[in-house]
DNA sequence: TTGCTGTATTTTGGATACGAGTATCTTTTG
DNA sequence: CAAAAGATACTCGTATCCAAAATACAGCAA
């Protein structure tokens, strides 16, 4: 069949909302920030009108707090918040790769394969953007079998939270090896049946990078406090 | 300490937005209706500008679904799509309870007494809102001494999608004792620290009003095509 | 009759303008 | 001198207006 070119039509609000989502998770704009609509619009060269329904779409997205009449900020999570959104990633992610598992084909294997030989490349090119992108990426391969849209979707919501917190600290995190290796692991465990080893293992990587992360955040804090 | 009587000051698109989303819960506008801004507008007496951020909102609710240039609609979900909405239910919540009840005071049982005695009176009443309301009041109450904020936000971002269906076939139901029955049965096991027979019986309550609904929910529709 | 095309109407998207709410700074008073 | 009251500046929220997109419909041709 001829495959159909279906261009997705973005509004401002839309544009606007995917480059302040980018901002937001590249640190461009802090935790803590404060939003005026006016500065945005003029950044934008648009009105007010399209940057408030980017705004509010990012606040219902968790990325930034709003109060009425009072503007907004980049939200800041706690210690124990990022934690519990690392929890959520576990308890989500490993019940659609469960249900995945017996459902993946071979295009669905190759696809991930596909994916995590880019990330190789991007290893050793210290890209951290999109290697970033890739790992969203290959988990969401991961778990395209199980069918389940609107888990898949509410993960996606979960870990747009998380991804802001890999990427502040991925340019520093040294050993990256064994999440490499654990990577392969997951797809081979899948790919020869083993659910149990499989959601075992997907369960201790996540929470391996939740301990590396909250580790490393909770020294950056302290430092920046005593400044 | 005195309890800080924060009064939660709501713009234009905050009380509309409440407003439709209980329209859209009680069913008064139904599946699939097509949704004019201008019509609510000269509805609510605004202009057009806060009916629209009511509907982003609710549209990041996943209660209308939106197009660009082309308006929005009220939310259909396709039976599948029920029965998952219902599995992360009983994914998140178990999750909640089990991680709540070792830190349970008190005070939590007493509030969640509380509410069961309320819905034991309502049940008479046969005042379905209402019913509905304290169910999930009744629920969240179990879970509120997780202390996890954002899960518990995640879980009512998903009940409120269950909820839509569990009222629309609530007056229907014929057997609510056994749902009664099971809420003291979840609060005493919970009291008397029974964690993993606990999370069981929630575990079971939920796939239970799920496999219930989703038959009375495939009964009319099918109903429904044949006309 | 059927299918296409161009126009008209409807509806949404975005800009501008105005009004309301907040915070800050100054002034006044105890 | 401190604290409260008032004025001012600034930002957000809402209404109105205009432009662009989509749909519906009518007319025309095969």
């Amino acid at each position: 069949m001829a495959a159909k070119r279906a261009i997705k039509k973005q509004s401002l609000p839309d544009v606007i909302a995917d480059d302040l989502r980018q901002r937001i998770l590249s640190g461009e704009l802090a935790e803590g920030e404060t939003i005026r609509q006016e500065a945005l619009a003029e950044e934008y060269d648009v009105s007010r009108m399209p940057i408030r329904e980017a705004l509010k779409r990012l606040s219902a997205e968790g990325l930034v707090q709003w109060a009425n009449n009072r503007g907004g900020s980049v939200t800041r999570h706690s210690l124990p918040e990022i934690g519990e959104i690392f929890d959520l990633r576990i308890l989500i992610e490993v019940d659609l790769f469960r249900r995945a598992i017996p459902c993946m084909t071979n295009s669905d294997f190759a696809r991930c394969e596909d994916i995590l030989r880019q990330m190789e490349t991007s290893y050793d090119k210290n890209d951290v953007g999109r290697w970033g992108k890739l790992n969203h990426a290959f988990h969401t391969a991961l778990y395209a079998a199980s069918r389940r849209n609107l888990t898949n979707e509410l993960l996606d919501r979960v870990s747009l939270q998380a991804d802001r917190y890999v990427r502040m600290h991925l340019s520093v995190m040294k050993q990256r090896e064994p999440a490499r290796k654990e990577h392969r692991d997951l797809l081979e465990l899948a790919q020869s049946g083993k659910v149990e080893e499989a959601c075992e293992l997907l369960s201790r990587h996540i929470r391996r990078s939740k301990e590396q992360l909250l580790e490393m955040i909770a020294a950056k804090r302290s430092e920046q406090e005593t400044l």
